[in-house]
DNA sequence: CTATGGAATCTTTTT
DNA sequence: GATTCCATAG
């Protein structure tokens, strides 16, 4: 079997017995018995900042050191890439060396390599690519298209959720119940997804949640595949248990069922994600699904003070449905300020009240990186993006848009998938025209029809097509450039590099010269990121290896040099800490939010309950909560009463401020209370009071073209032109934007 | 085929 | 209020 032993004189570590190696010594008593109960199933409740990532690391070194498994035999899940990325640098901190050959990763890239190795268990090939929401989508509505369904009517949306959340549990389309069928589309929602699951099959692709289904129904179909995992995987380690669906709960069962060590780490307070199909009962219900589980909760919390921890016990205490825990303060300093719950009239008061906290905080040497404001929706986060440019404090909005979601690096990406898997007709068909190459809606019909009736890939059908003259010369004559091009740029990936291609593939194209051609402001910053797309290309093996990069590493790779204030949504903040954090919104309607209590009735007002306590759990010193009578939605101007959480924090924690009834008053008292020049330097109407009519300042600083501007998020540049209040300025940084002047300050 | 305008939509979003 | 998608005209 194994060389027990062997192991740990591999890690150049000396067998722990006693006394207990450094690693150990470093925990608490309960945290030691996580780490160190090793055999069967173990479910470890680990409340919030009770050092759950410490534990788990932990217990992963502690499974090696002790050559109870070597490094493959361990199977370790997170949810994130971030989760992930993190495990395995602080294991090869504790080993004092780099891991290699790990199964560490998040559901989705475990289930993608697993996969890979049988694909044709499920009829594909091991090169399958992995669409991503856009695609499915989009092949979605072919699939319904072609079916006739009538889209007005039936949103494809609402059936790509369906299809989702049928993925999440486990059923494919020939395992549906029948009570399940779904009306929608009268009662043709199992057909679509079948005929939505086939195509996706012929074009030898996955959505998201295929991974995960397909290599479930391979592990209960085939005993020989399930049998040599449970050789492999003598240790399995799950994180955020909590956050499971179906079939990822019923992966993992199917492969513990060999060695039945497995280790799921969770929270069921913090369970928020129930409307992506996670279900809070995988946890509650751990200790029936695995007999003779035995179960740690930590308790101690290390992160946050007193009062906090009180405010949050006490709104998590409304819960029915919970296995039952408190946080005990841990720390040394543990008083603390009590959390404060400010009243104010509007949402721009909201704002301002914020700012002026955060400056105040500022100048009593609060970095900003430490200071965090949560939001339950995100068009909230505006008002105060606005606030934090007038008093210019930096500050980052987290959950932007996408870099690989952009529309030029999705092409990019198109071509290259075109270029080497000719199944993939949604690649080929998103470039098949683009640039224009005079292929109008004539051609390509008569491309799908080919296609569809000799059931061949769209680029197949396109070579046939080229040797009749089914085609207009131009347009076939354009045809076959293309897909000679194709065939060529692939040929040359052996000997080239795959980055060599790339360039080479988005030059001869056309594409990069699209983009010059194009006269509209962003296209010098298009430009820029195919560069940087290309460049990061470099970072892979193979073109294989950076496609399943992107499709399953989706990051936000902006840049986190300097201290900024942090804005997100509370689903965003989970797992994060700060000293200082503000919950503005919690008003009825909104948080709550409305939608989700009419859509989950009281199941999900606790799963809102449990999103307030993450967001109180996440702050460290300072906890400022706030709700506002009136407030801008879209536009309009909707008043709201405040938030029944309001009422559920514990009284004597929390300290109340302002008045509901609050009258609108002048920002005499925010405005003078000893702010910094800086953000007195230009005072506008709008300070007035924003329920009156929109005063927009006279023009008393019109920038001229050239003239050198600073804004906070796109830095310094130049302006171009000057329409009205709106500037188009060219940034050093951030190319070419256009921008609205209050956004802007004289360099 | 592209350009324009009107309408529809707007919770959360680890992969 | 702002963005994005679709229909219609040119």
């Amino acid at each position: 079997m194994v060389a027990f032993a062997g192991c740990s004189i591999a890690l150049g570590v000396s067998l722990p017995s006693t006394p207990s190696p450094e690693y150990l010594a470093r925990l608490n008593p309960e945290q030691r018995a996580a780490v160190e109960t090793l055999d069967g199933p173990l479910l470890v409740l680990a409340g919030a900042g009770t050092g759950k990532t410490r534990v788990l690391t932990t217990r992963f070194a502690h499974l090696l050191m002790t050559g109870r498994a070597q490094p493959h035999q361990v199977l370790a899940v997170t949810f994130t890439n971030k989760a992930a990325r993190e495990m395995r640098e602080r294991l090869g901190a504790i080993l004092n060396r780099p891991v290699e050959g790990l199964w560490l990763g998040t559901f989705h890239a475990l289930a993608a390599r697993m996969l890979r190795r049988h694909a044709e268990l499920v009829g594909l090939t091991a090169s399958f690519t992995i669409l991503d929401t856009d695609d499915q989508t989009r092949l979605l509505k072919q699939v319904m298209e072609a079916e006739g369904v009538d889209l007005k009517r039936w949103p494809p949306n609402g059936l790509m959720g369906i299809i989702q959340r049928w993925k999440d549990r486990g059923l494919t389309p020939d395992r549906i119940p029948v009570a399940e069928s779904s009306d929608y589309a009268n009662n043709r929602a199992e057909k679509l997804y079948a005929a939505y699951q086939a195509r996706l099959i012929a074009l030898n692709a996955c959505d998201f949640g295929d991974l995960l289904l397909h290599v479930t129904e391979i592990l209960r179909t085939n005993p020989e595949v399930l049998a040599s995992y449970h050789r492999l995987f003598r240790y399995i380690l799950v994180d955020e248990y909590q956050d499971t669906n179906l079939v990822q709960y019923l992966w993992l069962r199917l492969l513990a069922q060999g060695h039945k060590n497995i280790c799921c780490v969770g929270d069921d307070d913090q369970s928020i994600y129930s409307w992506r199909g996670a279900e809070i009962e995988n946890i509650l219900r751990f200790e029936r699904d695995f007999p003779g589980a035995q179960v740690v909760r930590l308790e101690s919390n290390y992160r946050s003070t007193r009062p906090i921890l009180a405010a949050a016990a006490g709104l998590i205490a409304r819960n029915e449905g919970r296995l039952g825990k408190t946080l005990r303060p841990g720390r040394a300093d543990a008083s603390g300020e009590r959390v404060r719950v400010v009243s104010l009239w509007d949402s721009e008061e909201e704002a301002r009240m914020v700012g002026g906290r955060i400056e105040e905080a500022r100048r009593d040497g609060v970095q900003l990186g430490e200071i965090a404001v949560l939001v339950r929706a995100g068009f909230q986060t505006r008002a105060f993006e606005e606030r934090l440019i007038t008093l210019a404090i930096p500050y980052r909005v987290f959950g932007g848009a996408k870099f690989y979601e952009r529309a030029e690096i999705r092409d990019a990406i198109a071509y290259f998938r075109a270029m080497s898997q000719p199944a993939d007709d949604l690649a080929f068909e998103r470039i098949v025209n683009t640039p224009k190459r005079g292929l109008g809606d004539t051609a390509l019909a008569s491309l799908h029809k080919l296609a569809r009736e000799q059931q061949m890939p769209l680029r197949i059908a396109a070579e046939r097509l080229c040797q009749t003259d089914a085609l207009r010369p131009r347009p076939r004559a354009a045809l076959r450039e293309l897909l000679e091009n194709l065939t060529r740029w692939n040929a040359g990936l052996e000997k080239e590099g795959h980055v060599v291609i790339a360039a080479q593939v988005l030059e001869e194209s056309g594409y990069i010269e699209m983009w010059k051609n194009d006269r509209s402001i962003e296209s010098a910053g298009r430009l820029d990121n195919l560069k940087e797309l290309v460049r990061a290309m470099g970072d892979f093996a193979t073109l294989g290896a950076f496609l399943e990069h992107i499709a399953l590493v989706m990051e936000n790779d902006d840049n986190a040099e300097g201290q900024k204030v942090s804005i997100m949504t509370l689903h965003a903040a989970k797992g994060l800490e700060f000293d200082m954090v503000f919950l503005p919104g919690w008003e009825e309607g909104l948080f709550p939010s409305q939608r989700s209590l009419d859509e989950g009735g009281a199941k999900s007002l606790e799963e809102e309950r449990r999103l307030a306590y993450v967001g109180i759990t996440r702050a460290r010193k300072h906890c400022v909560i706030s709700h506002a009578a009136n407030r801008r939605i879209y536009g309009n101007w909707v008043s709201s009463i405040p938030s029944r959480f309001l009422d559920e924090l514990p009284e004597g924690e929390v300290l109340r401020e302002g008045g509901v009834t609050q009258q609108p008053r002048m920002p005499s008292s925010v405005f003078s209370a000893g702010l910094p020049l800086s953000s007195q330097r230009r005072p506008r109407v709008i300070e007035a009071g924003a329920w009156e009519v929109d005063q927009r300042p006279e023009r008393e600083r019109a920038f001229a073209r050239g003239a050198r501007v600073f804004h906070q998020k796109f830095g310094y540049g130049r302006v171009l032109d000057v329409d009205d209040d709106k500037l188009e300025i060219e940034f050093e940084k951030a190319g070419v934007k256009r921008v609205l002047d209050r956004f802007v300050e004289p360099a």
